[in-house]
DNA sequence: TCCGAATCTGACGCGCAGGTGAGAGTTTGC
DNA sequence: GCAAACTCTCACCTGCGCGTCAGATTCGGA
């Protein structure tokens, strides 16, 4: 049989399939991130069926933290190595790093999550406070056994 | 006694002291998110030591994602609350919410960190992989056992 | 053949959280 | 009383990741 004609996309649709707006794919084409795999007699961009997972790849990418630019020169490390274990190496060393950095971040966010189950404890006396404190201001020190573990997320709040 | 002069801070020792750069405070007072306690006769700010936790809140609500426009709303949602426990309420639900939130990215950064650890055992068996395949576009779509698990942090280099 | 929908290129705008001078005035230690 | 260090107030600049026109062109179905 004759080659199959491989399905092409546009842009449109590829948006769609991918979850992102024409403008962004565009972008990522000016940035070097995306080519289509050819163009319409007329010119618009044809996209084959591997782009989105390109673009999926992006995605998490990003939401590793790297910025496009980051990704961009990622991506032609990639193409430029000269063996395929070579080439996995760089790509090793980036994810290495960013489970370390992934790491760091969910302990940062325990230790947010432990200080404000904290403050929401010592709110949570407030509300049934029944020491008579106006101005507001004078709350955060209040001097009820309830106040004693709130931090700055609560004590932050006096000066005003 | 006299009343003790309090300790007044300059621009410069409260931005050390609270890690943040004296063009950081000059914002936070624009936006209205910190006053000076008052001005040298020549016109310098002068701080009271409070204000170094006023700066860590606020760090600390930018870390829970709150824009400083955001956090000028509750500074000023607390100020002008008439009573204390009123006050506490709103940052309750702030608080409440952005408990929800934080355990929300804690559960995505460690949807990535999986699959970081998945990926990097694609890649460390690719280490010692034997199977010559180049160029590097293949070694993705790499057919032997070990390839099984990769994800498009590993497929979505292949078209390149 | 014709119309509406999709796409093209190019360029400007935005929001955020500051960075970075410039030029002038203020403090402070010696 | 001098110099160095610090601070003052504008005001414009930066990076990122798109959004948003505008005006022209192309595609695809009836």
């Amino acid at each position: 049989m004759p080659p199959a004609t491989p399905i092409l996309l546009k842009i449109g649709e590829l948006a769609r399939l991918a979850g992102k707006t024409v403008r962004a794919l565009h972008l990522y084409e000016e940035l070097e991130l995306l080519t289509p795999a050819e163009r319409s007699p007329g010119g618009f961009r044809l996209y084959d069926t591997t782009n989105v997972d390109r673009i999926q790849l992006i995605d998490k990418l990003q939401r590793l933290g790297l910025s496009l630019a980051d990704i961009r020169v990622l991506l032609q490390q990639w193409t430029q190595s000269p063996s395929a274990p070579g080439a996995m190496k760089g790509l090793e060393e980036l994810y290495r790093a960013k489970l370390a950095e992934t790491r760091a971040q969910i302990r940062a966010l325990r230790q947010l999550e432990g200080e404000l189950l904290i403050n929401l404890s010592f709110l949570e006396g407030c509300r049934v406070c029944d020491t008579p404190h106006e101005p507001v201001a004078a709350c955060p020190s209040c001097d009820r056994p309830h106040a004693a573990d709130a931090t700055e997320l609560v004590t932050g709040m006096a000066g005003a």
